[in-house]
DNA sequence: TTTGTATAACTAGTATACAAGATAATTTAC
DNA sequence: GTAAATTATCTTGTATACTAGTTATACAAA
């Protein structure tokens, strides 16, 4: 309970009362905790995005005096918004000199892909055995759907359905809450992929990837499932050469 | 590039030298960005610590105004530490009304210890592989001195050098990047493990089953390794029915 | 030209003031 | 006495002002 007094600005004065302690999160209002509502989680999202689009580049510098001014914000919910994306390696912070979209770091991409390997062999495995057969009509829907627009060619839905995919075997799984892990690991992972993936036919290839896996998980074979998730999130793999002398600038390596 | 404009308190002209784009994170200074230099910090690792020790306990109303004046600090740094906590669900921010430590997601938890078998697995299973007799020899020692601990009684001491080999064995792998992905859900696992585990003889137990992961380890047999790292993993496997009625008012259930 | 130094202009960190919503206490109507 | 309406006083969210540290620039000295 001490908390060490440092300087002594204080000058509020606590003499009301000191209501009930363990007060649970009170009744009405506010379903939601993490809503949308306040302005720092919109300049948050907007930016987050911004980044995994690589409309912001690695190295780009961000002001917070620049940012707010463009939001016509004050630089307090611009610097909360960096604050989190700070948290989550998306920019680096250098205190009182400035603030940069972060390079994307090589090796704990590499890490990054082996983490989420290791998770999604897990709902794999869990919703081979589990899964009702409302979850199973539901990820045949999502395959079905990743077909058609790989037909359209409609990358950004198609990336979309990708992920509900991925989400959707967590949820069969039982697991809403190691999809969760893997979105923040996918927030490193995603500006690589966006740099390797422009390749032609991979959203059929992809598509056909996930039905296999689905194939193997509704003939309750959850070892091959596994096997076949695992060579298709394999397909993310790194070459580390390549695309050190493609973007040297928005990597960043041990021996820099 | 393009950002919404709302209201308009815009007021900085910006004509200076607009600084050449992509300038890389400067030369010297700030070595490490995260560092706990700023207050913001010092009261965030402070809160955490609390939270984690159950000195703070779960529902407990965190105001900002009163955080700031116990530490002789505004609330701008005080609410930086808090959004922190928030971001990592150790407190719950209700807006415009208050702040509580979060109670303890029974539902997440389930899924944190999962996710962590599954994570430690990997590591467990590379550092049989990989790692060099340096790393073994490392591994040993701190046995040795959880061993020592266990004898002399000093539980807190003994926590570190049970988190330092866990952190050994994911280093000796060659993935340091997974033991902070480790850390964080141990963030949620911390405060029920402290819950439950005051338990008489526990320390040499633990040291028992260390030295047993090792000593697979060391003669290369990584799947009986990780089964030894999954059995002692699984000694926080939980038991909802009792501490429902033993703490009800610290977890949190899903029909509640 | 090169090097050192002073200075100006930028940066993020913090303090303070105010706004807006939510809760608790009080008053009012019945 | 009970319940609805009002008011007071909490809370967090945001705006603004100021502090302190860093980098770039201009300029002087060699």
């Amino acid at each position: 309970m001490a908390a060490p007094p440092k300087k002594s600005p204080s000058k509020r004065a606590k003499t009301r009362k000191p209501r009930a302690p363990n007060s649970p999160p009170r009744s009405s209002a506010a379903k939601v905790p993490g809503q949308a509502r306040r302005n720092s989680e919109i300049v948050y999202r907007d930016l987050r995005d911004q980044i995994m689009n690589l409309t912001l580049s690695p190295g780009t510098p961000l002001a917070e005096n620049d940012i707010a001014d463009r939001y016509g914000l004050s630089r307090t919910p611009v610097r909360e918004a960096i604050l989190r994306l700070a948290e989550e390696r998306l920019v680096d912070v250098f205190p009182k000199s400035g603030t940069f979209v972060a390079r994307i770091p090589m090796t704990e991409l590499r890490e990054a892909i082996v983490a989420r390997k290791a998770l999604e062999e897990v709902c794999v495995r869990e919703a081979t055995v589990k899964a009702s057969e409302s979850w199973r009509a539901e990820l045949r829907a999502i395959v079905q759907r990743e077909r058609d627009l790989a037909e359209a060619g409609d990358a950004q839905s198609f990336h979309e359905a990708d992920n509900a995919f991925h989400a959707g075997i967590a949820a069969a799984g039982g697991y809403p809450g190691i999809w969760t892990m893997i979105e923040k690991i996918r927030l490193q992972v995603e500006r690589y992929r966006r740099l390797t993936l422009p390749q032609e036919g991979r959203m059929n290839l992809v598509a056909d990837e996930h039905a296999a896996v689905l194939d193997a998980m509704e003939q309750g074979d959850a070892d091959t499932a596994v096997a076949r998730m695992n060579s298709h999130l394999n397909k993310l793999q790194i070459d580390i050469g390549t695309f050190r002398h493609l973007w040297p600038d928005y990597f960043l390596f041990d021996d820099q």
